[in-house]
DNA sequence: TTTACTGTACCGGCTGGACGGTATAGTTGT
DNA sequence: ACAACTATACCGTCCAGCCGGTACAGTAAA
């Protein structure tokens, strides 16, 4: 009965958290319910509660783990070798990262109409445009470029999982990435 | 012989379909149940179901009627006078145009992991997309003009209801729109 | 033209199951 | 001893789907 596995190195809380949001990715919104969180963690309804008081608790222990990453990340790209739009782009796609599957689980919850979901995402949002803005030194420029990173956003979500409207490979993102050169103001 | 209800010129069965769209878009998935869509329709839910005979019948008609409306706009698009490209634009972001307000639904649901919604919606960015490799006889500039729209329209739907990230007005579409005349192929 | 019957459109109460949340008694590792 | 759980039972609410009605329009034989 006893889960001795060495797979508990990771703290249960973020077990919890991390079966939360692979909930929200595969199932929806209405899938991710309390029993089915805590029985995808492997822990007692009553070991959930115990971490978090209300599935608002919840909620919000995701919500600020996506934020957290999402800090990190706008640091990433903003120091990127490669550019800031290069980066950008390239990880639009779903790669399966931390982030990725938090933001996606932040959207399904969005969508849903959650207010706090909706001002984090917003959040992350403004500050991914900040950067690129700093890039390309031109906000419609920097518009445009936010728009097909949504896009592509969108589209990796719909194709996650089979029947994707076209594959996204390297080349093709390399070969989208030279066209975006093309709107850059020229230097 | 005249109908002694003038208001409900529109019939029962399109009441239910907008009702249940506007439920949809405006408090996602989980709003939309078949109570509250029958409501909203001043029906009662034995009239719903008379009408459709389970949620699932529902959500059929409602993409059955999605899948009819985009199948006109692929066709304006095509035919439009200031060119696909400039009308695919500016017709994604959100006008409260019946095709809108269906495909917004369409995607709650889509969000939700409905296969049925996936599908439809797979299916209508093909053909938009078609229409816009037609136009632009370059698959990747294609791609990455349907992309901006896709972004445009996950930004509009996240906007509609207060903290837009950026207000797309008519003005900033037409700088987009110059914009992306940059990534066509020089004829 | 009355009577009997049929089909369409709709009403509203009900049931069974799922869900969020509460409670509580017991168990295990440190 | 205390934190971190497990296990189970329970409550109120919400929801999809079902069912027994009602109202009425048309139809057709007597």
């Amino acid at each position: 009965m006893s889960k001795n596995v060495p797979a508990s190195s990771v703290p249960t809380r973020d077990r919890l958290l991390d079966a939360f949001e692979e909930l929200l990715v595969e199932g929806g919104e209405r899938s991710a319910t309390l029993d089915a969180v805590a029985a995808a963690a492997a822990v007692s309804k009553g070991g959930l509660l115990y971490h978090f008081s209300s599935k608002g608790a919840l909620i919000e222990g995701m919500l600020a783990r996506l934020d957290a990453l999402a800090k990190e990340d706008a640091e990433n790209i903003r120091t990127a070798p490669a550019g800031p739009v290069d980066y950008l782009i390239r990880t639009s796609v779903h790669t399966g990262s931390p982030l990725d599957r938090a933001y996606i689980a932040g959207s399904r919850l969005a969508q849903g109409r959650d207010p706090r979901a909706m001002q984090v995402l917003g959040d992350i949002r403004r500050r991914w445009l900040s950067v690129i803005e700093d890039a390309v030194h031109d906000p419609d420029t920097a518009e445009a470029i936010m728009l097909i990173s949504d896009g592509l956003y969108v589209n990796s979500s719909l194709a996650e999982h089979e029947l994707a409207p076209q594959e996204h490979t390297a080349e093709s993102m390399t070969r989208l990435i030279t066209l975006i050169g093309r709107i850059l103001p020229q230097t």
